[in-house]
Formats: C-alpha cells, sequence, structure tokens
DNA sequence: ATATGCTCAGTTTTT
DNA sequence: CTGAGCATAT
C-alpha cells in the first residue's frame, strides 16, 4: 500500500519511519542516530503518524521529549501529517495523544495515579531544585552537621551528590570518588543525611525531581506494577536519547523488555547534559541491551546548514577524543565561511553584535530568525546593556527564571501549602514572610501541626508566634479560605490579596513586582486545577526572561538571547556565539577532567549546528573576570578556544573589529595613552 | 532567645 | 542582584 505522505523522506529517515510497520513479526527495538539538522524531529513525527495511521491507538502511545514544548509542537505535527494521509477523519486523534511529554511530567503523572498502590498521599507536592536544596540545609542543621570542625559541603553540593547518586544508579563511595573527590572524607555523615533526607521528604509528602524517577523505576521493579503500567502502552518513543541517564534508561527497559515497540532518537555528539548525570553510554549501549540487537538507523544528512558551516562544525567536533557518528554532509551551497571575530572586549563584541544584527535586518531578515548564543547567562550582560540602550527588543532563554524572583516564591509557598500542609519548606518560608516571625517561631508551629490529622484546621490552636501580632491571624484565615478553596483559579486573587501587604512592606520595587504577580495570575489560569497549575510549573518552568515585564506578544518581532543548553534543537538564519575563548568555552570550571572537556567541546558544537546561513564565534581580547566590585578593572587577557586550534583556521574567515586604520594603528602603538573611555564606562560599572 | 539589619562575597549548564 | 555570617535591637 503506498504511503504518499512519506515521499518527502530520504531513504534512511524511511527506514526510520517504517521500522517495524506493516509486519507482523515482532521487530526489535529501533535505535536512530540523527545528527544535528537530519530532521530528526520531522522523523520522529512521521513514525508517530504513520503509526497511527496503521492503527495504533493514540492513548496508547508514550512519547518522551526533553521539554513540554517539545511535545506538543510534536503533537502539532503529528497532527499535520495524519490530517494529509487520512483527510477529514483525522481530527481527534493529536487531542488522544495524551500521553507526551518529559520523563519527569509522565512520571509525576504515573505515580499521582497510582498513588494508593505506591503508599504515597496524591496530594504530594513536587520540590524544584532549591526547594530540595532548602530541606536538605534543614536536615543539616537538624544533624548538627553546619558545626563541624572543617567545613562541610554546602547544600548545593550535597543535593548534586546526592542527585548524582540516584540518577547513575551509583553507590555513594564511587560518586564522591569520580566526581567530587574533595568531599570524599565526609561520607559517612552525607550517608547519615541522606537517610535523613529521605525520611523528611517522605514526612512532608514532597517529592524532589529525582524521585519521580526513582519512585517509578523501583515500582517497575514489581512485576504487578510493572505489567500493569507496560501494558498501557504498545509504543514507547524517546527523543534526545543522549541526554538521558541510568534511571532513565532502567525505566525504558522495564517498559519494553524485548524491545518490541521501543524506539529511542538521539545524537552522541550533541550530549551536553552529563552533569545531570546523563551518560553518553546509554546510546551507544542501547543496541546490545535487546535480544534482537537493536536495529540502528544514522541519518547524516544535514539540511539546515551551508556546507562552509558544516566544514567548521565537522572539524570542530573531528577532533574530539571518541565519536560515533559520522561527519554531516549537505548539497545545500557552499556559502561564506564562519567568521572568527576579533574584539578588542565585551564592549565591542557587543557592538559588533548589534552592528551586525542591525544590518542583517535591513537585509530583510527579522530579529527572530537571529540569536545569539553563550556559555553562561550572565555572558550577555554587556550585550543585553548595548541592546537596551539601543532600543532593540529581545528575550532572554535560560539562566534566571521568572520562578527565581523572592516574591513569585512566596506566593507559590501560600499555594503549595495549602495544596500540601505537610510540605514543610513551603511552610517554613511562608510564615516568615510575616513580620516577627522567624526561624524558631515557624519551626514552633510547624512541629505543633505536623502530627495533626488536618493540619490547617490545627493551625487555628497552634500558639501564635509572640511578635506577630494581627498579621498572624490574617495568614491563618486566608489559609484556611483558601483551604476551602474558593475555586481555581479564582483562589489566586485571594492569595495575592493576603500577599500583597508584605509585598510592600519588604520590596522597595513593589510596583514592578506586582505585575509579575499579575502575570503569574494569568499563567494560572490557563491551568485546570491547582494541583497542575504547582506541578506544571515546577516541571516546566517558563523559561524566558526579558527585561520588559512579560515575554513580548508573538507578532512582535525581537532578538533572541539563548544559552547553548536552552538552544538545542533550534535553528537560525543567523547565529553568534559570545565569548569563544578558553575560560568561557571550555569554561574555566569545566575543565578539571577530560569527560567535562569534551562535554564543552560538543557544546560548541552544538551551538555551530544552529546556525543556517550565516555564523559568528566571537573572540574578545580582554575579558572581565567577575566577581570584582563595581569600579574593578580586572580582566585577563583570553586568548581564542583551545577548540579552534591553528589549524582549523583555514575553514573560518578571520576578521577584526571595529577595522583599524593604518593612522589609528599607528597611534595606538606609540605606547600607553589616557583611556578616559574605559574610566568613564568604569564609573559605571 | 529571637528577629532583623548590616556587610561581604560570589555567581555553569537544567528536569 | 541573593545568601550566609555576624552584631545589635527587641
Amino acid at each position: 500500500m503506498p504511503h504518499p505522505y512519506l515521499d518527502g523522506l530520504n531513504p534512511e529517515q524511511r527506514l526510520a519511519v517504517e521500522h517495524g510497520i506493516g509486519t507482523t513479526a515482532a521487530a526489535p527495538a529501533l535505535l536512530v542516530i540523527a545528527g544535528a539538522g537530519s530532521g530528526k524531529t520531522n522523523t520522529l513525527a512521521h513514525r508517530v503518524a504513520h503509526l497511527l495511521v496503521d492503527g495504533a491507538d493514540p492513548r496508547r502511545l508514550l512519547l518522551m521529549t526533553f521539554s513540554r514544548r517539545a511535545a506538543s509542537e510534536m503533537g502539532l505535527r503529528v497532527e499535520r501529517i495524519v490530517r494529509k494521509a487520512m483527510g477529514a477523519q483525522a481530527g481527534v486523534i493529536s487531542d488522544a495523544l495524551t500521553w507526551a511529554g518529559t520523563f519527569h511530567g509522565i512520571g509525576a503523572r504515573l505515580l499521582r495515579e497510582h498513588a494508593d498502590q505506591l503508599g504515597l498521599d496524591p496530594a504530594f507536592t513536587i520540590h524544584d531544585r532549591e526547594d530540595s536544596a532548602d530541606l536538605i540545609n534543614l536536615v543539616r542543621h537538624e544533624l548538627g552537621l553546619s558545626k563541624t570542625e572543617s567545613r562541610f559541603p554546602t547544600k548545593g553540593t550535597c543535593l548534586s551528590i546526592y542527585s548524582r547518586c540516584v540518577n547513575a544508579e551509583t553507590a555513594l563511595e564511587q560518586v564522591l570518588g569520580g566526581s567530587f573527590p574533595w568531599c570524599a572524607g565526609w561520607a559517612a555523615e552525607l550517608k547519615q543525611l541522606f537517610a535523613a533526607y529521605v525520611e523528611a521528604k517522605q514526612q512532608h509528602c514532597v517529592l524532589d525531581y529525582d524521585d519521580l524517577l526513582l519512585y517509578w523505576a523501583q515500582a517497575m521493579a514489581d512485576p504487578g506494577f510493572a505489567a500493569d503500567v507496560a501494558s498501557r502502552f504498545d509504543h514507547v518513543l524517546v527523543d534526545e536519547y543522549q541526554d538521558t541517564n541510568r534511571l532513565q534508561s532502567s525505566i525504558l527497559l522495564a517498559l519494553k523488555p524485548s524491545g518490541t515497540g521501543l524506539t529511542v532518537v538521539g545524537d552522541d555528539a550533541q550530549s551536553i547534559y552529563s552533569f545531570r548525570a546523563a551518560s553518553v553510554r546509554n546510546i551507544l549501549d542501547f543496541p546490545g541491551q535487546f535480544s534482537p540487537r537493536a536495529t540502528v538507523v544514522t541519518l547524516d544528512r544535514n539540511y539546515r546548514s551551508t556546507q562552509a558551516i558544516l566544514s567548521a562544525a565537522n572539524g570542530v567536533i573531528d577532533l574530539a577524543k571518541e565519536r560515533f557518528t559520522k561527519n554531516l554532509w549537505t548539497d545545500r551551497a557552499t556559502g561564506s565561511a564562519p567568521h572568527l571575530v576579533g574584539v578588542r572586549d565585551e564592549t565591542d563584541q557587543a557592538r559588533y553584535i548589534v552592528e551586525r544584527v542591525l544590518d542583517n535586518r535591513e537585509a530583510g531578515s527579522l530579529l527572530k530568525q537571529q540569536a545569539v548564543l553563550f556559555r553562561t547567562s550572565s555572558h550577555s550582560g554587556p550585550l543585553e546593556i548595548e541592546l537596551t540602550r539601543r532600543n532593540i527588543p529581545f528575550v532572554k532563554f535560560g539562566g534566571l527564571k521568572f520562578l527565581d524572583a523572592a516574591h513569585i516564591k512566596d506566593l507559590l509557598a501560600l499555594l503549595r501549602f495549602v495544596q500540601n500542609p505537610r510540605d514543610r519548606v513551603a511552610g517554613f518560608r511562608l510564615m516568615q514572610i510575616i513580620e516577627g516571625v522567624g526561624p524558631a517561631s515557624a519551626q514552633r508551629v510547624l512541629d505543633h501541626i505536623a502530627a495533626a490529622a488536618d493540619p490547617i484546621a490545627a493551625l487555628a490552636e497552634a500558639p501564635a508566634p509572640p511578635r506577630a501580632a494581627a498579621d498572624w491571624r490574617d495568614l491563618v484565615t486566608a489559609l484556611q479560605d483558601l483551604h476551602r478553596s474558593a475555586g481555581w483559579p479564582a483562589e489566586l486573587e485571594r492569595a495575592r490579596l493576603w500577599y500583597e501587604p508584605h509585598l510592600d512592606r519588604i520590596h522597595e520595587d513593589a510596583v514592578t513586582r506586582r505585575a509579575d504577580l499579575i502575570q503569574l495570575e494569568q499563567i494560572a489560569g490557563g491551568y485546570p486545577s491547582r494541583e497542575r497549575f504547582l506541578t506544571e510549573l515546577t516541571l516546566d518552568p517558563p523559561d524566558a526572561t526579558s527585561d520588559q515585564a512579560g515575554v513580548p506578544t508573538l507578532d512582535e518581532d525581537y532578538l533572541i538571547l539563548s544559552t547553548i543548553h536552552s538552544a538545542k534543537g533550534q535553528e537560525w538564519k543567523s547565529v553568534y556565539v559570545l565569548n569563544v575563548v578558553d575560560g568561557c568555552m571550555p569554561s574555566d570550571l569545566g575543565t578539571g577532567t577530560s569527560a567535562e572537556l569534551e562535554e564543552e567541546r560538543r557544546l560548541l558544537y552544538v551551538a555551530m549546528t544552529r546556525a543556517k546561513d550565516d555564523l559568528h564565534l566571537v573572540v574578545p581580547q580582554r575579558f572581565f573576570t567577575h566577581g570584582q566590585n563595581a569600579q574593578g578593572d580586572r580582566h585577563v587577557y583570553a586568548s581564542r578556544s583551545r577548540f579552534i586550534p591553528d589549524r582549523l583556521l583555514g575553514l573560518f574567515e578571520r576578521v577584526s573589529w571595529p577595522r583599524v586604520s593604518a593612522a589609528a594603528a599607528a597611534a595606538q602603538r606609540q605606547g600607553p595613552r589616557l583611556d578616559i573611555g574605559a574610566r568613564m564606562r568604569g564609573m559605571w560599572r
């Protein structure tokens, strides 16, 4: 039977799409190695669509992606293809594709559905990284580990160690030796800490990110539960498989032990999440986990970039110690070589980019088709200043989140505490908003209600903090009102009314912060219930920030600023990479082991392969170090990233900017002059 | 005893 | 621009 909607695919893509469909025999698992820009998402969408056209039940299809945005985009594409194939009867299909989301999101949903069976309170709340660190800190204090002779690891480090043990399925001693050698002396104390942390989470009815996977994986070890969950899904498809960790791979194995009905897609050259315990081994070892072995299909034809850009990117990744995918190729016209731009400092870097961006816009490409990428969120600081000065709108992805702002966290703590009054971290934060309530009295109240069957009711009888007066009663009333619930999202207004007086008291800039709260209220309106709102907000927080209040509406034009990590899976006509300098790329924090260094190399590769037509790597010669006081001018003379050694220079066009005239160059050679400009800038830095 | 104000340092990447 | 640590006011 012919399938005209598959005609646009190349032979390898088609192989991947049609694998195991239309035969009666059980097909082995499928691994698709999909290079950057090789039409990976499109191929996966076609496979899903093809399965559906072949008669698969969309409700019995599990699709795991790296973000919810990716999941919903996949849904739209699938719908378009299915409609092309089946016409009118296709309508409801993508709505029925209900099991699409991140590993963590799917985990949360399964755990909530099976809460009783697993001994979980179905009202459990989810701790984000910061909440988890706060809880670890609480436990750390209780165990007296904060007053040790030599300094005990910070809460963040403790959590990282814990998280790595869980996600890599590795013993503590090994994790300490491999990734945290400076903490090796604390193994016994850490064990004690983690045991207490786990106990505290259970008492408070909270799960952290890792628990969403860990509980899922542990439950799958029970044959009854595993059979129950596995039988819900005929097909399991996983995107970005190179960024999954051991724990996730064991979940998959439990879902589809024979490999039949399992498809994973990824590219080992783009693995950039090992700090989150993702392991390239997952993708490399995948075929051998099954019997018969998984079928491997490689997509190496690139549809995105010009040959000149690909050659440079291939050059960079060729120098990697280990690699498994072939070089990408394209038949797109050669195009001009990527620019390697030398500039004097970060200020000039910002000016260069603004000039190029505006030139491109003059030539007809929208701001949205251009993106500036950087290793670390703070690297875009000088550029953001320049863009604001020149009145160029931009949206920044990655880095500081909307949810990280103190006032948003305050309000969310209130909602979370109503949802789950045993969530001590939420309660602790919430109570201390009130003037006159500090850690000690918050603890006392929480201790008092911890044992009660109905904690919110018990709150009324709890001893009021001595110095809190009327404000305390207001909080208790607000909590009781919300507990009885005015309905969602109406109750959010009630919450905001309680919080606003405190906002005015605590923050000088209450006016701008109030706008955020209103925005939060709008976001909340899009969710069906408090529980869904809280869950999805912690699992998939809005990840754009901009200097304007809120994200500009879609019809406006704006420049994209993004960390390289957040740029995964995206593409733009023009791409500018900031600070392609040793110390930034690779980050000097990531050069410890050779594995870390290799990951930094892949990071540059990912950045370069985002570009379609036009790529600029900017190399500032002078680089201001951070962590200095306001007028500081401490800087280092940086050198070009070690990932672009001399022998690769032929693949780039080298430029310096601004172009130095002969006279100016001569003047510069005349020795030191007063750089008044730098001093003036320094005054305001 | 407890809350809060002040000062100083430090800042990867993210589900 | 936030968190931790210390000193002082209640």
